[in-house]
DNA sequence: TATTGTTATACTCTATAACTATA
DNA sequence: TATAGTTATAGAGTATAACAATA
């Protein structure tokens, strides 16, 4: 109770989304990983070899805020910065072995996570709320796999 | 393209939430509101009368947080503390006039972000997904109307 | 002169703890 | 001494702008 009884789908969105973030973060930090850093080492690893600008811009801030992101993910070695040859003012990004192990085991976290957060839901209405919940990102322009506070995956 | 392919719910509820949070944080910033502003407002409007501690306690907050949210919307008229006089350590939190008109129009603009949101879907697809949502809110323990966040109505 | 990455600075939001006034 | 509310302090997290290296 509080604006609206019942509440809207938007306002349910809301809450059950950052529920949702929260809870992953809580998970994701038994690795030693923030949400931010999370979303950073998997866009590296869908799309490689890329500089800071441009992955900076695709997850829409600025170059100066990856700058810390990618430190704390090479100081692990779970990434590396790679000098253009040619233009050495280009750093590409680039997922190692190791980041690709943690990648792995964050997908098993993520799987955890969904299944728990689900649990009250039959298959058939997970796949129903997936559809939905797909309809509304795209029309919203939301990119697949992006999210858009950064800090959640 | 991220982590998973597709994305599981919990990703893209994240995903979405924060998209819904961040378009409704911006609709009440028009009213000069931030989303723990009307959070609180509407908390008051509900539950008139309560201490700040027991509003505190409610919203999942330290009651020294809510000092300046309450001062916020008390230097506007919004609500008004009034002094217990049996105790006078105590101060009842009540909605104003103003505040409940403010209200109103925090309604209104919630609508039309619903709509806005959702508008991809139709009438029984917003019904479903609203079902379900409720269905995982309830599960996972959440309040109804409490956004677990604190800044998002 | 323009661009990539980095560093410096400042701002916002929040929590913890110290403080006051009442009891 | 205990509690409600407040204030003070400090810590994250973030953005903006200045800077150094390279083109």
């Amino acid at each position: 109770m509080a604006l609206e009884n019942p509440p809207g789908s938007a306002f349910l969105l809301a809450a059950v989304g950052s529920h949702a973030a929260a809870r992953f973060a809580e998970r994701v930090a038994d690795l030693d990983l923030t949400p931010p850093q999370v979303g950073l080492l998997g866009l590296i690893a869908a799309s490689p070899g890329q500089s800071q600008q441009a992955v900076a811009q695709l997850l829409g801030m600025p170059p100066s805020r990856l700058v810390g992101l990618v430190d704390a993910l090479a100081d692990r070695g779970l990434v590396e910065r790679r000098r253009n040859r040619t233009d050495r003012r280009l750093h590409a990004l680039h997922i190692t072995d190791e980041g690709t192990e943690m990648l792995a085991r964050v997908g098993k976290v993520g799987r955890e996570h969904d299944a728990a957060l689900c649990r009250s839901l039959d298959a058939a209405e997970r796949e129903t709320l997936r559809a939905l919940l797909s309809r509304i990102a795209a029309d919203q322009g939301l990119r697949p796999g992006i999210h858009p506070g950064y800090r959640g995956v």
